[in-house]
DNA sequence: CCTACCATGAAAACTTAA
DNA sequence: TTAAGTTTTCATGGTAGG
């Protein structure tokens, strides 16, 4: 991401340099360089948000009035609208002319003028997020037009769920079409997953990293070969929307790309849509083993953006799949250092003298917050003693069972203990009793358990950093333990104001606390429930802080994850359906800030 | 009320073998 | 192709003691 002309252009005045290279990045943004050169004229090359912002107005501000004040010549450098000049990448701030925002305020809903070329819009978004046209049509004639397409969104799905039941039932009677078509798509995405796994295995198999590869799946390999070939030919079929929803798959979750997979994606699947693109950025994350449908429910909510699954093994000492919905540009990106640790000896060094030769492994899972018993770890010593450090292999499958579950290391011979609060605090990246003093141990291992893994995140937004070197105002939601600031405070982006949002009053003290001892020059404003998180809030605080340039959160999934036996009941269960707010005040925030920029 | 402790499986993808 | 086996998982509720 280096400027253009920085060495060549010295013998020009420094002020031309600054207008060029400017320039020359927001062009390559893929913004329309007349555009671009008006924008500097207004604002300078100082404050390059300020550009940003007045290039975007100007785009909403053309599509609402259907003019330019550009001549034609100077138009025509405007990105392709079909982008049929987009390829597969990834294009940062390639805002299309005739796209509006994703979700239309009521300020503009309100103009007559708009009425039916907005109808007609949101009707449109609508459809590009799958929903078919009798659903769209219906729930725009009970809602209204004037409805945010989160809340037409919510009541499709609804109405989905509800008449479930009732195919559940016409199912059992007769074969309908409608079993048959879930079937193929069923079958069409393990077929994608599939292929992705062999791709993968492929490219690291010809780097100098070593992956295991079944025998079967090896003789498939060979097999489908071809059939391989050609789906990459036929990249249109493969981006398709509901092909790009893959489960996560176990072996390897390396999203866009990760350090030390060379041959890996490094690109987005699919283009953002323009209606999506920030500022604000927004960072959301979610765990990846999820029931079925629910991830497909959450990329209809963040405008059909899939999510970049990735696996923590990938950036540090532990397991922790997650899948992460953003629209950050995934150029430019870097690690935080130092590097942390990457195998268990690395970590705990002062455990391998007591690590038995049959316990191979070398990588943490996920540290769920749970907490071992004392009575099973004694059984499992006893097991130790009694055989006298000779188990068969029957009891030493028995102990490396209970280690890998409860992530149990070596501390004495023949002892195994869980992890400590501040060693976990260290795996995930954050300093060493972060969470100490405001909580107990259970509920330090608790909130732990929850909390961001700092390198996997700090790697996906390294690539702000580039466009935020005067800091960022942040508004973080379910913040926890801070994990989103912690990020990015090691990446060295100033904070500038952050508006965190947790429900916990103990997390609220550990992230207080953590802005004090960090020195931050920057602003908290700490609040308690995201539902209490209004339009007029925050608007109030749109005010306040100026905008935001990064709504980032991820929000509770008890509800979700495996190793929930009594309510793992889906997204919209009780205390899982709160993520509807994060869309919801996404969306608000975009609304509001599109609005200020259109005042101003 | 706070804290520590303990018992409680299943969903889903993946692997292997018949 | 099919089916059984393997692996992993941001948890919940109850009890006891302070």
């Amino acid at each position: 991401m280096e400027p253009a002309g920085t060495a060549e252009d010295n013998d020009a005045s420094s002020s031309s340099t600054s207008w060029s290279s400017t320039k020359s990045r927001f062009v390559d943004m893929g913004y329309a360089s007349a555009l671009v050169e008006k924008a500097i004229r207004i604002h300078g090359t100082e404050n390059e948000a300020d550009i940003l912002d007045y290039v975007l107005a100007y785009q909403a501000a053309n599509y609402l009035s259907g003019s330019s004040d550009l001549d034609s010549s100077q138009r025509d450098s405007f990105p392709d609208p079909e982008g049929s000049e987009c390829d597969d990448t990834y294009n940062f701030g390639k805002t299309q002319v005739n796209n509006q925002e994703h979700i239309a305020s009521s300020q503009f809903s309100k103009d007559p003028q708009l009425g039916d070329s907005q109808a007609d819009y949101i009707k449109a978004q609508l459809l590009e997020m799958g929903y078919s046209e009798s659903e769209v049509s219906s729930a725009v004639d009970i809602n209204g037009i004037d409805s945010p397409i989160v809340e037409l969104v919510d009541f499709i799905d609804a109405h989905r769920r509800g008449v479930e039941n009732y195919e559940f039932l016409e199912a059992n009677q007769s074969f309908g079409n409608k079993g048959l078509e879930a079937e193929d798509e069923n079958s069409c995405l393990r077929e994608y997953r599939k292929r992705k796994q062999e791709d993968i295995v492929l490219k690291a198999g010809s780097s100098s990293i070593k992956k295991k590869m079944p025998k079967a799946q090896e003789k498939k390999l060979l097999k489908n070969k071809n059939i391989r070939e050609t789906v990459q030919s036929e990249q249109v079929e493969l981006n398709d929307e509901n092909l790009m929803l893959p489960y996560p798959s176990l072996e390897e979750l390396i999203g866009f790309g990760v350090p030390g997979y060379p041959g890996s994606v490094e690109q987005r699947p699919k283009e953002i849509k323009a209606s999506m693109h920030g500022p604000p950025f927004f960072y959301y994350e979610h765990v990846a083993m999820a029931p079925k449908d629910v991830w497909e429910t959450i990329t209809r909510h963040f405008g059909g953006i899939g999510p970049e699954f990735v696996d923590s093994k990938s950036f540090s000492v532990c397991m922790r799949p997650r899948g992460y919905v953003h629209n950050l540009p995934i150029d430019g990106r870097s690690r935080v250092l130092p590097l942390p640790p990457m195998t268990i000896h690395e970590a705990f060094p002062h455990t391998k003298k007591f690590w038995p030769p049959w316990d191979n492994r070398e990588k943490l899972n996920c540290m769920c917050p749970g907490r071992v018993s004392d009575v099973l770890c004694q059984a499992l010593r006893s097991i130790l003693t009694t055989s006298e450090g000779n188990p068969t292999l029957h009891e030493q499958s028995h102990i490396l069972e209970n280690c890998k579950k409860w992530d149990l290391v070596w501390v004495g011979p023949d002892q195994m203990a869980p992890l400590e609060p501040n060693e976990i605090e260290l795996i995930l990246g954050f300093d060493k009793d972060h969470t100490r003093g405001a909580s107990s141990r259970t509920d330090r291992i608790q909130c732990l358990g929850n909390a961001f893994q700092i390198d996997t995140v700090a790697y996906h937004l390294s690539a702000l950093k580039l466009f935020y070197p005067d800091g960022l105002n942040v508004l973080s939601l379910f913040s926890g333990i801070g994990g989103a600031e912690v990020a990015l405070h090691r990446l060295g982006i100033h904070l500038k104001c952050v508006v965190s949002v947790e429900i916990c009053p103990k997390n609220r003290l550990i992230l207080s606390s953590w802005w004090i001892k960090t020195n931050q020059t920057g602003r908290l404003i700490q609040k308690e429930d995201v539902q209490h998180l209004t339009r007029d809030v925050l608007q109030e605080l749109v005010d306040m802080v100026g905008g935001f340039d990064l709504v980032i959160g991820g929000s509770p999934c008890n509800n979700l994850p495996g190793n929930n036996r009594i309510g793992m009941d889906g997204l919209e269960a009780k205390r899982s359906s709160i993520f509807y707010e994060f869309p919801r005040i996404l969306n608000e925030v975009r609304q509001i800030m599109r609005s200020k920029r259109m005042r101003a």
